[in-house]
RNA sequence: CGGGGCGUAGCGCAGCCUGGUAGCGCAUCUGCUUUGGGAGCAGAGGGUCGCAGGUUCGAAUCCUGCCGCCCCGACCA
């Protein structure tokens, strides 16, 4: 993609709304705007970090055996008043009326439709164990939106459901997802610990918040130090096989935001594992039995032939949040330093003087082996300043920029400057173009 | 929802107290000079001063109401 094609409307200054880290970079580098209080517009930048999470959040869904459909954003009241959180949901809740005056919203959650659209289809204990997701915009009505897209109205989310017979069935499609969490964060280049989470009127162990460890989260933790160490299941983890050991494993160190803080169990984890930092809470998976199937009747058969009310879980990943949250997990003063697999783009290409025939040829080769690889690379043949050509790289934050100006071709040279460490490395155009190829293979390799 | 603050050019801000021709920096456009980390000089364009009332000869400025946005807290994915 060349820059002078594309649209990114980068900022010098700091809009002054925008407090912390996050949401000061995606107003600065172009890739949101904010339209009113917590909703944004994505812009091409912005939105291509988004799909690059979606993908990845589809993915391993996929991997741990959920179904894909999608849900629309606007739902009958109807629906939320046989569950009875109709009333019960407040103003955080949406509501609209439609021309004929019937009572609508713009759904915060979507547990009432997913059981509609499973209890008329699904009547048979044969037809479980059933995973189904859609990943869409949600709106609720906060208070107090803040921290950009890390905190907004409306928002982009994952939301999975499942479906079981009984609770031990429950449980294991609960630990599919565990394993799928652990997995997806992992491979967006950060580790997201599950911490235990308020459980709710069901009680028992099986609800979790999936925590991303950061300097200024907006929550404490408390956490056993060796449980951040703990790499993400491989990709061969047959999600059919007995997931207790791993989960066991994973929730054996305590584990906590502050709301859950317990002083006592603190007390027992020895001092020197002792860590408490900030965290923001990326995923939130929990079962929640027959909350919705009762009031709701959505019942199958079971093998005696019994009507059998479903044992529900949802698990969902805050999609448009996490690109904030990921910035704040990666980021200098200069700007986001993403991790290859979400970066907007891989690699930047700077042509220090656009409209030279020798910089423009080897800036074009370049581009063109980049791409034949898989690479994928935002040319800057702008004819801007050198000085704000690599103000702009290091502000979108794109893994490699390659500097390529008439000095160094003079000597057969370019620059590869590795974002992460701000490392620059002096290299033939072949040379640059096969070492980015490879680093990016290797990134985008799923393990 | 409690407490605080802000709305003036695309962005960042000054002007308001003490009413009198709407300003600065960045960005944009033109020309020249520059060109390896957000250039220099000269010129130009761009504003319902959030909205509505009121006071006044005269309101960005004073008064009233409304709207929007931000921060702290409570709440939340």
């Amino acid at each position: 993609m060349r820059l002078s094609r594309f649209y990114l409307p980068t900022l010098k200054e700091t809009p002054g709304d925008a407090q912390i880290a996050s949401h000061r970079f995606m107003l600065r580098a172009g890739m949101i705007r904010q339209q009113a209080a917590g909703i944004y517009a994505w812009l091409p930048l912005g939105l291509r970090v988004l799909r690059k999470i979606e993908a990845i959040v589809r993915e391993e869904q996929e991997r741990a055996g959920a179904v894909e459909l999608l849900m629309p954003t606007i739902q009958p009241a109807s629906l939320w008043q046989e569950s009875g959180r109709f009333e019960a949901y407040g103003p955080e809740m949406l509501r609209i009326e439609d021309r004929h005056g019937r009572d609508m919203l713009y759904g915060p959650t979507n547990e009432e439709m997913i059981t509609e659209i499973v209890r008329t289809a699904v009547r048979s204990y044969k037809q479980l164990p059933l995973m189904l997701y859609h990943i869409q915009w949600k709106f609720r009505d906060e208070v107090r939106p803040r921290f950009g897209v890390m905190r907004g109205r409306e928002f982009l989310m994952k939301d999975t459901y499942s479906f079981d017979l009984s609770p031990e069935a429950a449980r294991k499609s609960y630990l599919k997802m565990f394993v799928a969490y652990l997995r997806t964060f992992e491979r967006m280049g950060v580790r997201a610990v599950p911490v235990r989470a308020d459980p709710g009127p069901i009680g028992g162990d099986l609800s979790h918040e999936f925590v991303l460890l950061t300097e200024n989260g907006e929550s404490e933790v408390f956490l056993h130090e060796g449980l951040a160490d703990l790499p993400a299941p491989p990709a061969d983890t047959d999600f059919d096989s007995d997931l207790e050991p791993l989960f066991e494993e994973r929730t054996a160190l305590y584990a906590r935001t502050d709301e859950m803080h317990d002083e006592a169990l603190w007390a027992e984890v020895p001092e020197e594992a002792r860590v408490t930092l900030r965290g923001i809470e990326v995923g939130h998976i929990f079962y929640f039995g027959t909350k919705y199937s009762e009031p709701m009747n959505a019942r199958v058969q079971d093998a005696d032939g019994k009507d059998t009310p479903l044992e529900m879980g949802s698990y969902g990943i805050g999609v448009s949040r996490l690109v904030g949250a990921l910035i704040e997990a990666h980021s200098d003063e200069d700007g986001p330093r993403w991790p290859i697999p979400v970066a907007p783009f891989h690699c930047g290409i700077v042509n220090l003087k656009a409209g030279n025939a020798e910089t423009d040829a080897a800036c074009e080769a370049l581009c063109a082996a980049l791409e034949a690889q898989g690479v994928e690379v935002l040319y800057d043949d702008t004819g801007d300043r050198a000085g704000e050509k690599f103000a702009r790289m290091d502000l979108i934050g794109l893994p490699f920029a390659v500097t390529v100006g008439p000095r160094g071709l003079k000597e057969g040279k370019v620059e590869v400057k590795t974002r992460s460490t701000g490392e620059k490395a002096e290299m033939a155009p072949d040379a640059a173009a096969a070492h980015i190829a490879e680093a990016v293979r290797a990134a985008l390799m799923v393990r």
